[in-house]
DNA sequence: TTCGAGCTATACAAATTATGTCTACCGCGT
DNA sequence: ACGCGGTAGACATAATTTGTATAGCTCGAA
């Protein structure tokens, strides 16, 4: 798909590096045929985020719900599909446009993070029954977000994640 | 050093992508310092070329030089030092800089894949005696240029080597 | 204290590249 | 034969990048 091709090109090489023209290739695609479904660079861009964030929910709530598994292994590949695949360049970029365009990268860029809190919320108040899930959750989040400034790899990032997790769930 | 920066940011943009600005950046220093070092973004990057081929071909040859350990362990550890690290954009701008200004990134470009074969030729024909040491060496490069081009990540590249590597030393 | 090396900060012209748009056209299903 | 969903190519305009120039700062040696 066209969004899936523009989201790899956006997150390989940021925002502003991404120009239409590979966006279009990657998508075997011409320009102005791009132009045609898209009518501008940061339209695209917002498109592409928004699926991407949609999937990314979607993910969360498949993983999560699997009550089979134990819920640190559950709460690792939650945060893996959540922000451990945008570990690199995609992440500033998202944040550079959304404070140039205050507002304009759509709604889903704060309802999406509030759901993600809330099923990573739930699935902790489920499983240990304790009032302090929100607190635990809203530590995981914190701490997810600080492993992202810190890693440069995915491995990095998900070793570090699944021993804060080991630690938040006792 | 400047020169790691200069390749970590070629490496990741391509040197089309890479502006003397963030290669500046990324080195600490100004851009009118970066082009006091270097006179061009060409020379800047056939110093940071130069550099990392000569310090892959020596690391290639500490580890094939330690004939303690098996030989085809040495040989994927080799060809990882020498290719596996550059899976991704970087080769394919080597290889658009080269054609576009034949001749211009210096001897070691030809002398440096020289040196690889040798090496590798000879790792291999101290360990086997056999004569057919030079078609192995070539044969291994060759499929490792391949996979190069297939590969999408290093552990796709070095599993797939340590096969062709198995296959090949028998 | 002065000097020079090795930079930084700022600014600038020229070249290159990107965006967004337009026109003409093409293949294909109906 | 027609319209849909594009492609190819060209274009004006804007933004970015290169390479250079100027002035100034800082630190260590003379």
């Amino acid at each position: 798909m066209v969004l899936d091709a523009a989201l790899t090109t956006f997150a390989r090489f940021g925002y502003r590096k991404a120009s239409m023209e590979e966006v279009a290739r990657a998508a075997h695609i011409s320009r102005p045929g791009l132009y045609f479904l898209f009518s501008s660079k940061e339209e695209l861009f917002r498109a592409a985020v928004t699926q991407a964030l949609e999937r990314d929910i979607a993910a969360v709530e498949r993983v999560l719900a699997d009550t089979g598994r134990p819920l640190p292994k559950r709460l690792v590949e939650a945060f893996d599909q959540w922000a451990g695949r945008y570990i690199g360049p995609l992440t500033r970029d998202v944040a550079e446009v959304v404070e140039a365009n205050p507002g304009l990268l759509g709604e889903i860029v704060e309802t999406a993070p509030r759901r993600f809190e809330e099923l990573i919320t739930d699935a902790i108040a489920v499983e240990t029954g304790r009032a302090a899930a929100p607190d635990v959750a809203r530590t995981m989040i914190s701490t997810s977000i600080g492993l992202k400034h810190q890693a440069s790899s995915r491995e990095f990032y998900l070793e570090r994640l699944k021993v804060a997790i080991a630690l938040l769930t006792r």
